[in-house]
DNA sequence: CTAAGTAAGTTCCAAATTGAACTTGACTAC
DNA sequence: GTAGTCAAGTTCAATTTGGAACTTACTTAG
């Protein structure tokens, strides 16, 4: 709750404050505090304070780009996976990841596709010795960084905000789905957006 | 905690289960629940989920674009706010928020933007008449979709949600700057990545 | 008053992204 | 076996994107 700053009808008084001093825009105070919608405005905001500096190192230090890491990500989670399944998982579209692994294919971080384990036409999708390696020697960097993020946390508090967020994250499975009114055309899902 | 799925080095014993019943992929299970990162996947997936569907509703009724809207709902906040806030704030490019802010002053639904409130040669920009209609119409289908993700908690879970995602929010702005090692040419930050 | 400095906003263009169409392979029913 | 159906993956073309360079406007120092 609390009411923080004094935005929205600002007749500028005295303040434009922080603006230059601090940085931080009013604005991102009037989104904290005065936000209609404060828990997706705070998981957007911390997604991509998390997320660009990660993918920007990745991409300085590697020469990858997201969805390629996602890749890679995606795999050491779930080794054998399927384009399909990092596709909906991360929200990437198929075609993005048929090139990211392509090219990952191409570096020699994948093994050659093998043929296929679930269903139809599937292709199982294996990190080869050298992506394992570009995983165990990057994922510690992610940590880090998640646990820089939660610093201001207490080990309780962490236990508590993991299974809030999983709450939320199981009861998805339900509306996940159902636009606001027309799903219309909206055969495949993922039409932007992304995760890692 | 908690270890779901069999995932990792599946040898396909009798499962490959979920893969097209329920059309949950057993990599999802992986993300959730042997992520070395719980914490930022969450946040990623949700905003994934939450985005997705919204922004893809606002562009078949209104025909606007994410960055668009995003430029609509920061100054319903933050009302006579500059473009450089947006980008602050919302984590698009200031060129990307050039053209939209054109392109949303071409369709009427910002008023003629206003020399300068704050420092150096900032433009304060403000909404029509117009665009708060827009926006009015709008905000409840968003906040009733948060309202929506948010139904597996009680009042009391919610609360504490937001009181621990506040309080990584207002920690991050010691970390929000310092890479993992480089910082290098990281001169104007924003480089990738959306909030709403 | 002029010069230098700074940063917001804009333009340009090469590169990336993705919807749509297509291809390919597998499984199913006959 | 063959035909039909379905979806994973790929290709293609058009749009979109965003980094770099530029312009503009204000602020400050001389």
């Amino acid at each position: 709750m609390a009411a923080a700053s004094g935005a929205s009808e600002q007749k500028i008084g005295t303040s434009e404050s922080a603006q230059d001093l601090d940085d931080l825009p009013d604005m991102l105070e009037a989104k904290l505090w005065e936000n209609p919608c404060p828990f997706t405005f705070r998981i957007n905001y911390l997604a991509l304070l998390y997320n660009t500096p990660l993918y920007s190192w990745i991409q300085d230090t590697y020469g990858l780009k997201r969805h390629e890491y996602v890749v890679i990500y995606s795999l050491a989670l779930a080794n054998g996976g399927s384009a399909r399944d990092i596709s909906r998982t991360s929200g990437f579209p198929k075609n993005t990841l048929s090139r990211a692994v392509k090219r990952l294919e191409l570096m020699g971080l994948l093994e050659e596709r093998s043929k296929a384990p679930g269903g139809g036409r599937r292709q199982a999708l294996r990190l080869s010795e050298k992506g394992w390696k570009l995983f165990n020697e990057t994922v510690p960097v992610f940590e880090s960084y998640e646990e820089r993020m939660l610093t201001p946390l207490s080990k309780g508090e962490r236990q508590i905000l993991f299974e809030l967020m999983s709450k939320v994250v199981v009861g998805a499975e339900d509306w996940a789905d159902d636009l606001p009114q027309a799903g219309a055309k909206g055969s495949t899902r993922n039409t932007k957006g992304e995760t890692q």
